[in-house]
DNA sequence: CCTACCGATCGGTAGG
DNA sequence: CCTACCGATCGGTAGG
């Protein structure tokens, strides 16, 4: 096997391997250097700072769960179909980039202000489209008048993002299944 | 006014806030020392080291949550109304230790072997308890027979830590507001 | 990507 | 709780 050059690319995977099991500020440019099999100083040949390499790992999140969102938003038919391929599309991508959207979720507070700023945009954006989805399946009838939206998202977000906490793949509960408990959840709650 | 001298609790108590806010590892000892009006090196007086004022802190959050635990489960009645109890519960956890809950919940990770193992046990134990309220309420008909205990628990738990994650005081939504919507979304969904 | 290094900051200690 | 300090480690740079 013959050991290769690292891109920076591989740099900002090992990254958000790093950031998500120890935090950002728990992982030092020596640490992320073992990782990769070189030394700290090294990894400025292809970053400028550790900060970018936060930065890398954070938005590649953030793009993530735009382009899932986008591909949801073109299923066409009734509004809770649409909400129903937003959870399934979050799953992918939390089960898909496990790192990175721990990274995004936990460490994204410790971005400078600037950057800060747009994840938070980006995230509240996002959180619109379920709003927008929600929305739409109360005026079709889909779901109950007296929903809201708002709050609603939050609720099911809240869900979605735990997910990154508890479920490791390979258990009795597949990804298909995970999706379905939760849809059954969402939709239909324990009564 | 006067200045008295702090406290261990005082110091465990700024430990919390600057745990929750930049994390255990993105604050120094001379951070925690400038909170409290003194030095970094003064604040060995109160602790032996930083790692146990994170044990102090996570502690305090588990015993909360085990406490407020305890206290639903005397609530007698059907099995949902404990359920119930446990939600209540556990959103006054959260409001009321705001920096205590935000430690508890994403820097208890950052805890050695042994303290983290004792944590995820008292989190494990906390989690039976919804567990076993879910039982009964589907035991006695108040849930749905096909109810998974174990899954709507985890699912319940995560719209509840997620409180901390939006929720703020003064806001349209109060708190009564805030766990009746929680209720109404875990026993009815949205349909 | 390494060698050799920088100033700053880290958690922590001895002694008062 | 402060003074004075320790060795270790931090993010980062110059030059190759």
């Amino acid at each position: 096997m013959v050991t290769t050059r690292n891109t920076r690319a591989d740099v900002v995977a090992a990254a958000g391997r790093l950031f998500a099991e120890k935090g950002y500020h728990g992982t030092s440019m020596r640490d992320l250097g073992r990782e990769l099999g070189l030394l700290g100083s090294s990894l400025y040949a292809h970053v400028d700072s550790k900060q970018d390499l936060l930065v890398d790992v954070v938005e590649e999140g953030a793009l993530l769960f735009q382009e899932s969102a986008q591909r949801a938003m073109t299923v066409d038919g009734p509004g809770v179909e649409r909400l129903r391929a937003l959870i399934a599309g979050h799953i992918d991508v939390v089960l898909d980039y496990h790192d990175v959207v721990r990274t995004f979720l936990n460490e994204a507070r410790m971005l400078d202000g600037e950057h800060r700023a747009r994840v938070i945009a980006a995230r509240d954006a996002y959180e619109q489209v379920f709003r927008e989805a929600v929305t739409e399946a109360v005026a079709e009838g889909s779901l109950r008048s007296d929903v809201d939206p708002k709050t609603s998202s939050i609720f099911i977000l809240s869900i979605l993002n735990a997910v990154e906490r508890w479920y490791r793949p390979g258990g009795v509960l597949g990804r298909d299944d995970l999706v379905n408990a939760i849809d059954r959840f969402v939709e239909t709650g324990l009564c």
